[in-house]
DNA sequence: TGCAATTCTTTACGCGCGTAAAAAAACTAT
DNA sequence: ATAGTTTTTTTACGCGCGTAAAGAATTGCA
């Protein structure tokens, strides 16, 4: 860092004693040349501060080292976690990441795709917001741009579908709930944005069969991500008008049961596992916030490491040229026991 | 989005009927040429589907449209919030903002800056690490890319700072306390990241004074962004030691608070402003989740909304040609009053 | 030591667009 | 219609790097 400024890779070329297309090789693959040159361009970089034009790289490139990382809501905490998870490994395969939130919203989803694709990425991998997703565009973001789904499937849409075992979620949980109380009633969003929803409800009402009880679910009204306070209005009008048939709720996930246990609270209903108290509560998701409920959250726990590893996985195996079929990988859940039920 | 595709500039100006120089300069901004220009141009992209190269383009431009969202902790959903909202003030000026999170790591910070460097910005809002951030590095950075702080202050960096009058939040919520009930002793870490944390409890110190109340803080260790965690373990820790000397506790932000909220839960210590209850427990900043902790938490809004429509205006009225002084703006916050207090 | 295989250098062109300068064309106002 | 102003066209070059091809240098190995 101490010499005179260096301006483009001609004059680094010059001070590091390698040949300009020889140090542009370096920088697409160090791997790619010679030990003693790899070692001289390098003691060159200790001594200036260079770095190559990102966009003089990138406009000739047919595949640039850029990856895109697309949630459908970052202030979801769930998401943010995950991004980040993904934005590590990108960047320890040796790409640069850029992270995405739709906020929510169809139209920005959409944008996003549209910007995505003039930066050329490498690849994506995306959560995409689901029922209000624009479908035909994510179809042909995916013609153009590798691309893996994670989180909330498009049926046959991108290079895979990394995402967790829905029914086994549920199977798992109604099975925990049945041994230790009564049998549990569901709680949902009547039009949930997320497909696994549906997965999760029909999962319930298998569990529920084959455990020989009779399945009850309550569906209630709300639209968006605001999901917590959508859990929370509606298990008010469920808990005011005893529409809840069992002592135990099943909730499809974490931010609703956040929601539903806000709305115990203010109707003054204990929640707990303790018999003293009037009814359980439990998700599924192990949302970051749900070990601070009050009572913490029962919950089954997506894989978070075991699903962004693979989707990682998948996209770069696709990427550096494997030829794989499209393939959807499903992990378990696993039970996290605390004191809501 | 009809006839044969497009390659480039020159192909689409003559699809156009219009020069090259003319559409670039179209692009660069549509206001710029005649409207009878204007509107063939636009015919053309109704028909055509192209959009420049980006890359091509900002190679040669001193200044691009991009703007950098820098936050120290994505997962943390107060700053996904408010990234989102300075994401969408951006786009409404014209620009293309890109995320980043340095997830709690000085190391990711600085990075963050480093691949910024390379991307060239018109500017960056950023809100530090605090206290962990290399300030050499954000020094360095400010000096060459214009660059807005929010919520956590660098002394005498970048062009600007904006965030919450941390002593106004403290002199507000702590006369609430006191008006309502005993009061307040402060619950905080003994080494926060953040520096409001330093000037929260200062104001919570001046606003006890002049109320003539003797002050009593809890400082907590802990270190990091786990912080409800840290709040669930010091809350215990100062609980069952009988620590607080008042039945009324505010903590020096939400986060804490909930874990302070867990902890009591766990310990069978009941939270409210009802008589009935043990201890009152109040938080700052409003956060995302603080409405539906059971009880819902007694908080001191920030000002998301002025604090970032200020951060974007003052850096566009920079970038785009404004040499103001550097100014500091604090916003008021307001006051939340929920159950806990 | 010699020969083949690998790696590097030299030379040269192209990518898609920014942008400058001079000339031509299109407007505006009188 | 005319002069003056604004906008567009024409022409041309450069940005920083990717990359191809041919020859030179370096290596590995027997």
């Amino acid at each position: 860092m101490s010499e005179t400024k260096i301006k483009n890779m001609e004059e680094f070329a010059a001070v590091s004693g390698i040949s300009r297309p020889t140090v542009s090789k370096y920088f697409h693959d160090p791997a790619s040349v010679r030990v003693s040159t790899r070692s001289r361009i390098e003691a060159a970089l200790e001594r200036y501060d260079y770095r190559p034009n990102i966009y003089a790289m990138n406009q000739n490139r047919k595949l640039t080292k850029s990856v895109g990382i697309v949630v459908p809501f970052m202030a979801d905490p769930f998401f943010a976690e995950i991004a980040r998870n993904l934005e590590q490994r990108c960047i320890d395969a040796g790409y640069r990441p850029t992270l995405f939130s739709a906020h929510g919203q169809p139209s920005f989803e959409t944008d996003i795709l549209d910007n995505l694709l003039s930066l050329k990425p490498a690849g994506v991998l995306m959560a995409p917001l689901g029922r209000n997703s624009n479908k035909s565009a994510i179809e042909k973001f995916c013609a153009e741009v590798p691309t893996v789904l994670f989180d909330s499937e498009i049926p046959d849409l991108g290079l895979a579908f990394v995402g967790s075992d829905n029914p086994q979620f549920s199977m798992h949980i109604v099975d925990y709930l049945c041994r230790t109380g009564q049998p549990p009633c569901f709680f949902e969003m009547k039009n949930p944005s997320n497909p696994n929803a549906n997965k999760r409800r029909q999962g319930y009402l298998d569990a529920m069969e084959q455990l020989g009880h009779t399945p009850q679910i309550v569906s209630i009204a709300g639209n968006g991500w605001d999901i917590e306070e959508i859990g929370r209005q509606g298990g008010h009008a469920a808990l005011v008008t005893q529409q809840f048939g069992s002592n135990t709720v099943l909730c499809s996930n974490d931010r609703l049961a956040i929601g539903l246990l806000t709305a115990c609270y203010e109707t003054g209903i204990s929640v707990g596992r303790d018999p003293k108290c009037a009814i359980r509560v439990a998700g599924q998701d192990d949302h970051p916030f749900s070990r601070f409920t009050c009572p913490p959250l029962t919950t089954i726990a997506q894989d978070y490491d075991a699903i962004s590893r693979r989707a990682v996985e998948s996209l770069f195996a696709a990427v550096e040229g494997d030829e794989n079929p499209r393939k959807t990988t499903l992990f378990d859940g696993k039970l996290i026991m605390r004191d809501s039920a």
